[in-house]
DNA sequence: ACGATGTCTTGAACCGGTTCAAAATATGCG
DNA sequence: CGCATATTTTGAACCGGTTCAAGACATCGT
């Protein structure tokens, strides 16, 4: 590639450029003396062209100002844009807010980065909107996040007949493919964890079940959860528990907003409860490390006071003070296995799992006897 | 807009359908009886197309396994693919892991949101690939992150012909238009700050100048800067330093390779040598965040022992602990402006200076007595 | 019943390149 | 020098839609 120009100046006059004033490749062609084919390779594959050729044709671009072929008469052609589209029901923004897709970004863009592909996000926030973002979007294929509540996301990004992959498994569509974790063991690890130091009075700060509502929450409505990741967290919580003999019901659940209010508002009604808990299940580490900013503003240390576990492992969580027991998610492998997906070429098939690990850190020790 | 097909199985053998199995608007057309015009239309604008006809078309597509109209088709006709496309000479990730980009990204993310636009990530990190990478990104303008240095990426943006615009003003050259924050007044602002609350007693904690180097430097150093966005806040420091009668040799700065390891060094450089300052002017929050945590774990109190103003105003520094006093950038307007010139449609000229505004929050505080 | 006034449809031009088989030219070899 | 082989160049087909002037058809008022 060596169609760099210098200072690019319209010269209109020579040629047969454009009335409005744009050169296109046929233009320089004709201006040069050479068939369009020439032109082209010249740009695109140089060295298929005579050294004198090339130099001349590309001099003539020069002076008529050419900007290069145009990437969609390129695209159109090729039909291969190389670049990958990361969708998700939520606000552009959100890729840059959210520790956890940030996370993910971070490792899906590194690997992008690597192979010399690009990233387009798009935003399927509203449904008048999903339509024409999904269709409109220059892209190989798709990552979804937040596939659940996102049928029409699903539905829209199928229709476009392009490979996709759902990040975060779930929904009872077998259909839809898939790339997540295994929720529910690594739960149970991380209540495993926490009973295995002594913890017998825990409590569950959640993330959102559904579409909306917070606060203490029962097993009914934990299982009626409409998103699978919460409900499978939970259940693996339970697990560890039934295992241990801790009745499930000794055990409040608090959902959240996943908000900073929402999750310190929730701190609130469990510490004022009448028996705290020693320590906390925190379905990710974002409500994990505000729940700890809490305890902290409330005098109480942790983990010497309470104890508490994340889920995710988000880099925040390793440099948090102090810094938190997680369950981590294979982030570089999970968004490998989406690009490569994504990117690919052919549409993958079915779910993935993949396992968590528990991070210990300093948010956990054995309760204070 | 309401194509959304179901389930989209290949059917074959109906219409004209492709060997290769993908199916385009004129074999729906021909299958449906009515011209490729009439069948754009049923996609592109449904309400010129009688009701009957529409939904007639729409069915045949479905059962053809149509994928609505191809993005690059239409893309090469209306020429125009609503999307920005934001490059800097980092790689990708940097867009999701340096405060200040990323703050940028979220303000531009949330209005590119609004009017419906798309934003693509563009590395120019290698030499080799920036040519590629711009000339192949399909946006309708760019924004330019970290400008200085980035020489070979202005060219070749320009070469595109697309309306760009830099962010962070700086290099000599007029016509590379910019958008950026007045750095000299706003770093004055910031030590007229600690000043005013009795520091005389100061040092800088510098981001980079150059290529490479850390370690304390001189005058001459800060003068022949790279990075004018160093030099600047470094000039602006300066100011004040000199309005208040206060030698600026007597100030040292250590420049950081912005990276936590190279910050926490020369804050042992700093608070290691003979006399050690009573306030830090910080050139950016993610150093002075890096320091506030060096302090603490040092056993020192901020503001207590040592107050530390920063530069930037990343939300970060508001919920640091302690809540970060900084030089905020208007990064609403910033981004703005930037997504405005590069969705425009016409090429901005020449740059735009932008005040920043002190925020005091809790690192500031008078010198001990 | 007729011209005027919409409302739909059509057909062809166009967007800006890439590709590939075939033709033209250059090079190598005996 | 003549033929076989490499290297370049050409021309036309093709990628998949959108657009718009002009034609077809339907509706309305008188």
């Amino acid at each position: 590639m060596c169609y760099v120009f210098g200072m690019v100046a319209k010269i209109s006059g020579s040629g047969g450029v454009q009335p409005d004033g744009t050169v296109k490749l046929r233009d320089v062609a004709k201006a040069a003396g050479v068939s369009q084919g020439t032109a082209s390779n010249v740009f695109s594959k140089p060295d298929l062209v005579r050294e004198e050729v090339r130099e001349h044709v590309l001099k003539v671009a020069q002076e008529m100002g050419y900007a290069g072929p145009s990437i969609t008469g390129r695209l159109l052609r090729q039909g291969r844009v190389n670049a990958v589209g990361v969708a998700a029901i939520e606000p552009l923004s959100y890729f840059f807010e959210d520790p956890w897709a940030r996370d993910l970004l971070r490792h899906i863009s590194n690997i992008c980065d690597a192979q010399g592909a690009g990233v387009a996000l798009v935003s399927a926030l509203s449904d008048e909107r999903v339509d024409w973002n999904i269709q409109s979007a220059v892209v190989d294929g798709f990552i979804l996040l937040c596939v659940e509540g996102g049928d029409r996301l699903v539905e829209v990004t199928r229709a476009r007949q392009l490979p996709y992959v759902a990040l975060a498994i779930g929904g009872d569509d077998d259909s839809i493919p898939a790339i997540g974790v295994d929720n529910v063991s690594g739960a149970r690890a991380a209540a495993e964890h926490l009973i295995g130091l002594g913890h017998r009075n825990l409590a569950v700060l959640a993330t959102t079940f559904g579409l909306e509502g917070m606060g203490p929450v029962d097993e009914a409505h934990v299982r009626a959860a409409m998103y699978s990741t919460s409900r499978d967290r939970a259940l693996g919580y339970w697990e560890a528990l039934e295992a241990a003999g801790i009745p499930i019901g000794s055990v409040p659940i608090y959902e959240t907003r996943e908000t900073r209010a929402s999750t310190q508002a929730m701190m609130e009604l469990m510490m004022g409860a009448e028996t705290t808990p020693t320590a906390i299940l925190a379905m990710s580490d974002k409500v994990a490390m505000w729940a700890v900013e809490w305890l902290f503003r409330h005098g109480m240390n942790v983990p010497g006071d309470v104890s508490i576990v994340g889920f995710d492992g988000v880099p925040e969580a390793e440099v948090a003070t102090p810094p938190l027991t997680t369950m981590e998610q294979p982030m570089a492998e999970i968004a490998q296995m989406a690009v490569d997906a994504a990117l690919g070429g052919k549409q993958m098939t079915g779910k993935r799992y993949l396992e968590t690990r528990l991070v210990v850190r300093e948010t956990t020790a054995p309760p204070r006897a």
